[in-house]
DNA sequence: CTATCAACTTGCATATTGCAAGTTGATAGG
DNA sequence: CCTATCAACTTGCAATATGCAAGTTGATAG
Protein backbone atom coordinates (compact mmCIF):
# COMPACT_ATOMS: atom_id res chain seq x y z
CA UNK A 1 0.00 0.00 0.00
CA UNK A 2 2.96 2.40 0.62
CA UNK A 3 5.07 0.88 -2.62
CA UNK A 4 4.67 3.63 -5.26
CA UNK A 5 5.65 2.95 -8.38
CA UNK A 6 2.65 0.97 -9.32
CA UNK A 7 3.65 -0.37 -12.45
CA UNK A 8 6.42 -2.57 -13.58
CA UNK A 9 9.86 -1.31 -13.62
CA UNK A 10 11.87 -1.41 -16.70
CA UNK A 11 15.04 -2.25 -15.10
CA UNK A 12 16.78 1.49 -16.62
CA UNK A 13 18.54 3.35 -13.90
CA UNK A 14 16.37 6.28 -14.31
CA UNK A 15 13.18 4.34 -13.85
CA UNK A 16 14.69 3.19 -11.21
CA UNK A 17 15.39 6.36 -9.33
CA UNK A 18 11.85 7.99 -10.70
CA UNK A 19 10.55 5.23 -8.78
CA UNK A 20 12.25 6.29 -5.84
CA UNK A 21 12.16 9.93 -5.86
CA UNK A 22 9.88 10.39 -9.37
CA UNK A 23 7.01 12.90 -7.64
CA UNK A 24 6.32 16.54 -6.15
CA UNK A 25 7.76 16.12 -2.96
CA UNK A 26 10.74 12.88 -2.29
CA UNK A 27 13.40 15.30 -3.80
CA UNK A 28 12.34 18.71 -1.47
CA UNK A 29 12.52 16.40 1.22
CA UNK A 30 16.16 15.38 0.55
CA UNK A 31 17.07 18.99 -0.14
CA UNK A 32 15.62 19.74 2.87
CA UNK A 33 17.57 17.42 5.05
CA UNK A 34 21.15 17.62 2.89
CA UNK A 35 20.55 21.09 2.35
CA UNK A 36 18.84 23.17 4.83
CA UNK A 37 19.56 21.59 8.01
CA UNK A 38 16.02 19.59 8.70
CA UNK A 39 16.16 17.03 10.96
CA UNK A 40 12.76 16.69 12.96
CA UNK A 41 9.36 16.02 11.33
CA UNK A 42 8.31 19.58 12.18
CA UNK A 43 11.33 21.27 10.85
CA UNK A 44 10.63 19.51 7.09
CA UNK A 45 6.79 20.46 7.77
CA UNK A 46 8.28 23.56 7.81
CA UNK A 47 9.71 24.09 4.62
CA UNK A 48 9.57 27.02 1.75
CA UNK A 49 7.20 24.77 -0.44
CA UNK A 50 4.47 23.65 2.60
CA UNK A 51 4.05 20.19 2.34
CA UNK A 52 0.83 18.71 4.31
CA UNK A 53 1.39 16.61 6.82
CA UNK A 54 -0.45 13.41 5.71
CA UNK A 55 1.83 13.56 2.31
CA UNK A 56 4.69 14.59 4.24
CA UNK A 57 4.34 11.22 6.54
CA UNK A 58 3.56 8.68 3.29
CA UNK A 59 6.90 10.11 1.48
CA UNK A 60 9.05 9.69 4.79
CA UNK A 61 7.86 6.01 5.03
CA UNK A 62 8.62 5.32 1.32
CA UNK A 63 11.90 7.04 1.58
CA UNK A 64 12.56 5.09 4.51
CA UNK A 65 11.49 1.64 2.96
CA UNK A 66 14.01 2.70 0.05
CA UNK A 67 16.95 3.53 2.27
CA UNK A 68 17.41 7.10 1.33
CA UNK A 69 16.50 8.07 5.02
CA UNK A 70 16.42 6.95 8.75
CA UNK A 71 15.15 8.03 11.59
CA UNK A 72 16.21 7.38 15.11
CA UNK A 73 15.48 8.60 18.34
CA UNK A 74 16.83 12.25 19.54
CA UNK A 75 18.98 12.09 22.99
CA UNK A 76 19.02 15.40 23.81
CA UNK A 77 14.79 15.56 23.70
CA UNK A 78 12.75 12.41 23.90
CA UNK A 79 10.17 13.30 21.86
CA UNK A 80 11.26 14.12 18.98
CA UNK A 81 13.05 11.92 16.59
CA UNK A 82 15.70 13.06 14.25
CA UNK A 83 15.71 12.10 10.25
CA UNK A 84 18.95 12.09 8.35
CA UNK A 85 19.57 10.68 5.04
CA UNK A 86 21.68 7.59 4.90
CA UNK A 87 24.61 7.19 2.47
CA UNK A 88 22.79 6.23 -0.45
CA UNK A 89 20.53 9.19 0.29
CA UNK A 90 23.94 11.32 0.56
CA UNK A 91 25.04 9.74 -2.63
CA UNK A 92 22.32 11.80 -4.34
CA UNK A 93 24.48 15.26 -3.97
CA UNK A 94 25.86 15.07 -7.36
CA UNK A 95 22.55 14.67 -8.55
CA UNK A 96 20.83 17.33 -6.24
CA UNK A 97 23.86 19.81 -7.73
CA UNK A 98 22.92 19.46 -11.18
CA UNK A 99 19.51 19.86 -10.69
CA UNK A 100 20.44 22.96 -9.25
CA UNK A 101 22.42 23.94 -11.77
CA UNK A 102 20.56 23.45 -14.07
CA UNK A 103 17.01 25.15 -12.32
CA UNK A 104 19.20 27.74 -11.41
CA UNK A 105 20.07 28.67 -14.70
CA UNK A 106 16.19 28.52 -16.63
CA UNK A 107 14.48 29.68 -13.68
CA UNK A 108 13.69 33.25 -13.96
CA UNK A 109 13.04 33.99 -9.78
CA UNK A 110 16.19 35.52 -7.89
CA UNK A 111 14.63 35.06 -4.88
CA UNK A 112 17.03 34.39 -1.88
CA UNK A 113 15.98 30.46 -2.47
CA UNK A 114 18.10 30.42 -5.36
CA UNK A 115 21.61 30.76 -2.74
CA UNK A 116 22.13 27.11 -2.98
CA UNK A 117 22.50 27.90 -7.25
CA UNK A 118 25.73 30.52 -5.98
CA UNK A 119 27.18 27.76 -3.89
CA UNK A 120 27.20 24.92 -6.32
CA UNK A 121 28.43 26.71 -8.71
CA UNK A 122 31.39 28.72 -6.89
CA UNK A 123 32.14 25.26 -5.17
CA UNK A 124 30.70 21.99 -6.03
CA UNK A 125 33.22 20.34 -4.36
CA UNK A 126 32.28 21.58 -1.58
CA UNK A 127 28.99 22.02 -2.05
CA UNK A 128 29.24 17.82 -2.18
CA UNK A 129 31.62 17.34 0.21
CA UNK A 130 29.46 19.11 2.75
CA UNK A 131 26.66 17.13 2.34
CA UNK A 132 28.70 13.95 2.18
CA UNK A 133 30.09 14.84 5.75
CA UNK A 134 26.03 15.45 6.22
CA UNK A 135 27.14 19.08 7.61
CA UNK A 136 24.76 22.00 6.83
CA UNK A 137 25.66 24.73 4.40
CA UNK A 138 23.24 27.22 4.72
CA UNK A 139 20.60 28.72 6.68
CA UNK B 1 -5.70 23.36 -17.15
CA UNK B 2 -2.09 22.15 -18.27
CA UNK B 3 -0.28 23.93 -16.81
CA UNK B 4 0.95 21.73 -13.97
CA UNK B 5 1.76 22.68 -10.35
CA UNK B 6 -0.63 23.68 -9.32
CA UNK B 7 0.84 25.15 -6.25
CA UNK B 8 3.06 28.17 -5.91
CA UNK B 9 6.81 28.15 -6.84
CA UNK B 10 8.78 28.87 -3.71
CA UNK B 11 11.73 30.45 -6.21
CA UNK B 12 14.24 27.08 -5.20
CA UNK B 13 16.06 26.31 -8.21
CA UNK B 14 15.14 22.32 -7.21
CA UNK B 15 11.38 23.47 -7.21
CA UNK B 16 11.37 24.95 -9.99
CA UNK B 17 12.77 21.81 -11.75
CA UNK B 18 10.37 19.60 -10.26
CA UNK B 19 8.00 21.93 -11.54
CA UNK B 20 9.06 21.10 -14.65
CA UNK B 21 10.12 17.54 -14.37
CA UNK B 22 9.27 16.35 -11.07
CA UNK B 23 6.43 13.37 -12.20
CA UNK B 24 7.07 9.80 -12.90
CA UNK B 25 7.02 10.56 -16.83
CA UNK B 26 8.99 13.48 -18.12
CA UNK B 27 12.40 12.33 -17.78
CA UNK B 28 11.47 9.37 -18.88
CA UNK B 29 10.33 11.22 -22.71
CA UNK B 30 13.52 13.33 -21.97
CA UNK B 31 15.52 9.62 -21.57
CA UNK B 32 14.10 8.22 -24.43
CA UNK B 33 14.30 11.65 -26.72
CA UNK B 34 18.22 12.26 -25.57
CA UNK B 35 19.53 8.55 -25.56
CA UNK B 36 16.70 5.91 -27.41
CA UNK B 37 16.40 7.89 -30.43
CA UNK B 38 12.86 8.28 -30.25
CA UNK B 39 11.66 10.94 -32.35
CA UNK B 40 7.73 10.61 -33.27
CA UNK B 41 4.76 10.46 -31.00
CA UNK B 42 4.27 6.31 -32.21
CA UNK B 43 8.32 5.88 -30.99
CA UNK B 44 7.44 7.59 -26.97
CA UNK B 45 4.48 6.11 -26.84
CA UNK B 46 6.38 2.56 -27.51
CA UNK B 47 9.00 3.20 -25.01
CA UNK B 48 10.39 0.72 -22.25
CA UNK B 49 7.24 1.65 -19.77
CA UNK B 50 4.42 1.76 -21.54
CA UNK B 51 2.92 5.55 -20.85
CA UNK B 52 -0.44 5.84 -22.04
CA UNK B 53 -0.91 8.05 -25.07
CA UNK B 54 -3.01 10.60 -22.92
CA UNK B 55 -0.05 11.24 -20.13
CA UNK B 56 1.74 11.47 -23.28
CA UNK B 57 0.24 13.74 -24.95
CA UNK B 58 -0.39 15.86 -21.82
CA UNK B 59 3.08 15.65 -21.05
CA UNK B 60 4.77 16.87 -24.24
CA UNK B 61 2.45 19.48 -23.93
CA UNK B 62 3.64 20.62 -20.45
CA UNK B 63 7.52 19.92 -21.98
CA UNK B 64 6.69 21.80 -25.04
CA UNK B 65 5.49 24.86 -23.33
CA UNK B 66 8.03 24.90 -20.70
CA UNK B 67 10.84 25.01 -23.26
CA UNK B 68 12.37 21.31 -22.80
CA UNK B 69 11.19 19.82 -26.58
CA UNK B 70 9.74 20.94 -29.78
CA UNK B 71 7.50 19.96 -32.46
CA UNK B 72 8.12 20.01 -35.96
CA UNK B 73 7.04 18.58 -39.60
CA UNK B 74 8.62 15.81 -40.55
CA UNK B 75 10.13 16.44 -44.16
CA UNK B 76 10.45 13.17 -45.44
CA UNK B 77 6.91 11.81 -43.70
CA UNK B 78 4.01 14.57 -44.34
CA UNK B 79 2.10 12.61 -41.21
CA UNK B 80 4.71 12.15 -38.85
CA UNK B 81 5.94 14.98 -36.61
CA UNK B 82 9.70 14.89 -35.23
CA UNK B 83 10.43 16.32 -31.74
CA UNK B 84 13.53 17.19 -29.83
CA UNK B 85 15.05 18.14 -27.41
CA UNK B 86 15.61 22.29 -26.95
CA UNK B 87 19.14 23.20 -26.04
CA UNK B 88 17.50 23.47 -22.61
CA UNK B 89 16.53 20.15 -23.04
CA UNK B 90 19.69 19.16 -24.23
CA UNK B 91 21.17 20.55 -20.80
CA UNK B 92 19.90 18.13 -19.10
CA UNK B 93 22.30 16.15 -20.25
CA UNK B 94 24.32 16.43 -16.82
CA UNK B 95 21.38 15.88 -14.62
CA UNK B 96 20.57 12.53 -16.91
CA UNK B 97 24.23 11.60 -16.38
CA UNK B 98 24.32 11.88 -12.68
CA UNK B 99 20.88 9.79 -11.90
CA UNK B 100 21.69 7.19 -14.04
CA UNK B 101 25.00 6.78 -12.07
CA UNK B 102 23.26 6.57 -8.81
CA UNK B 103 20.35 4.38 -10.20
CA UNK B 104 22.96 1.91 -12.11
CA UNK B 105 24.46 2.23 -8.74
CA UNK B 106 22.12 0.99 -6.51
CA UNK B 107 19.48 -0.52 -8.94
CA UNK B 108 19.50 -4.01 -8.13
CA UNK B 109 18.58 -5.04 -11.98
CA UNK B 110 21.02 -5.78 -14.60
CA UNK B 111 18.98 -6.00 -17.70
CA UNK B 112 19.98 -4.83 -20.80
CA UNK B 113 18.07 -1.67 -20.11
CA UNK B 114 21.48 -0.33 -17.55
CA UNK B 115 23.75 -0.19 -20.49
CA UNK B 116 23.20 3.37 -19.99
CA UNK B 117 24.86 2.90 -16.87
CA UNK B 118 28.26 1.41 -18.12
CA UNK B 119 28.09 4.25 -20.93
CA UNK B 120 27.66 7.21 -18.62
CA UNK B 121 30.64 5.55 -16.25
CA UNK B 122 33.14 4.52 -18.86
CA UNK B 123 33.10 7.87 -20.63
CA UNK B 124 30.82 10.43 -19.55
CA UNK B 125 31.75 13.01 -21.55
CA UNK B 126 31.04 11.44 -24.74
CA UNK B 127 27.76 10.34 -23.36
CA UNK B 128 26.87 14.06 -22.46
CA UNK B 129 28.53 15.36 -25.50
CA UNK B 130 26.45 13.03 -27.61
CA UNK B 131 23.15 14.48 -25.80
CA UNK B 132 24.18 17.97 -27.03
CA UNK B 133 25.03 17.01 -30.62
CA UNK B 134 21.62 15.75 -30.45
CA UNK B 135 22.72 12.10 -31.45
CA UNK B 136 21.79 8.68 -30.68
CA UNK B 137 24.03 6.61 -28.64
CA UNK B 138 22.55 3.22 -28.86
CA UNK B 139 19.12 1.75 -29.86
C1' DC C 1 -3.26 11.30 36.79
C1' DT C 2 -3.25 15.21 33.98
C1' DA C 3 -1.07 18.50 30.71
C1' DT C 4 2.21 18.75 27.03
C1' DC C 5 3.77 18.20 22.41
C1' DA C 6 6.16 15.91 18.49
C1' DA C 7 4.71 12.86 15.41
C1' DC C 8 1.69 11.21 13.17
C1' DT C 9 -3.55 9.33 11.33
C1' DT C 10 -8.24 9.98 9.51
C1' DG C 11 -12.09 11.82 6.72
C1' DC C 12 -13.40 13.71 2.83
C1' DA C 13 -13.47 16.76 -1.36
C1' DT C 14 -10.81 17.59 -5.44
C1' DA C 15 -7.35 16.44 -8.88
C1' DT C 16 -4.58 13.25 -11.50
C1' DT C 17 -3.73 8.72 -13.71
C1' DG C 18 -4.49 5.01 -16.69
C1' DC C 19 -6.96 2.09 -19.80
C1' DA C 20 -9.80 1.55 -23.90
C1' DA C 21 -12.03 3.37 -27.49
C1' DG C 22 -13.04 7.01 -30.60
C1' DT C 23 -11.80 11.27 -33.47
C1' DT C 24 -9.14 14.34 -36.64
C1' DG C 25 -7.00 15.84 -40.69
C1' DA C 26 -3.90 15.83 -44.56
C1' DT C 27 -3.22 13.25 -48.78
C1' DA C 28 -2.63 9.36 -51.88
C1' DG C 29 -4.94 6.32 -54.91
C1' DG C 30 -8.96 5.37 -57.50
C1' DC D 1 -14.27 14.32 -55.51
C1' DC D 2 -14.50 10.43 -52.59
C1' DT D 3 -12.75 6.98 -49.81
C1' DA D 4 -8.96 4.51 -47.30
C1' DT D 5 -4.93 5.26 -44.56
C1' DC D 6 -2.47 6.38 -40.46
C1' DA D 7 0.12 9.40 -37.16
C1' DA D 8 -1.30 12.01 -33.73
C1' DC D 9 -4.02 12.92 -30.80
C1' DT D 10 -9.14 13.32 -27.67
C1' DT D 11 -12.69 11.62 -24.76
C1' DG D 12 -15.10 8.92 -21.13
C1' DC D 13 -14.80 6.99 -17.04
C1' DA D 14 -13.13 4.09 -13.13
C1' DA D 15 -9.32 3.84 -9.96
C1' DT D 16 -5.67 6.39 -7.33
C1' DA D 17 -3.43 9.98 -5.34
C1' DT D 18 -3.31 14.66 -3.34
C1' DG D 19 -4.32 18.23 -0.09
C1' DC D 20 -6.61 20.45 3.64
C1' DA D 21 -8.42 20.37 8.35
C1' DA D 22 -9.12 18.16 12.32
C1' DG D 23 -8.33 14.48 15.43
C1' DT D 24 -5.32 10.79 17.76
C1' DT D 25 -1.24 8.68 20.08
C1' DG D 26 2.09 7.92 23.44
C1' DA D 27 5.93 8.86 26.50
C1' DT D 28 6.98 11.65 30.49
C1' DA D 29 7.26 15.69 33.37
C1' DG D 30 5.14 17.73 37.20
Amino acid sequence: MSTKSKRNLSGCPIDYALSVLGDRWSLIIVRDLAIRGAKTYAELLDGWEGISTNILAQRMRHLESNGIVEKRKNPANWRSSIYELTPKGRDLAPVLAEIILWGGAYNESDSPKNEAYDTVKSDRAKFEAAIRENDEIAQ
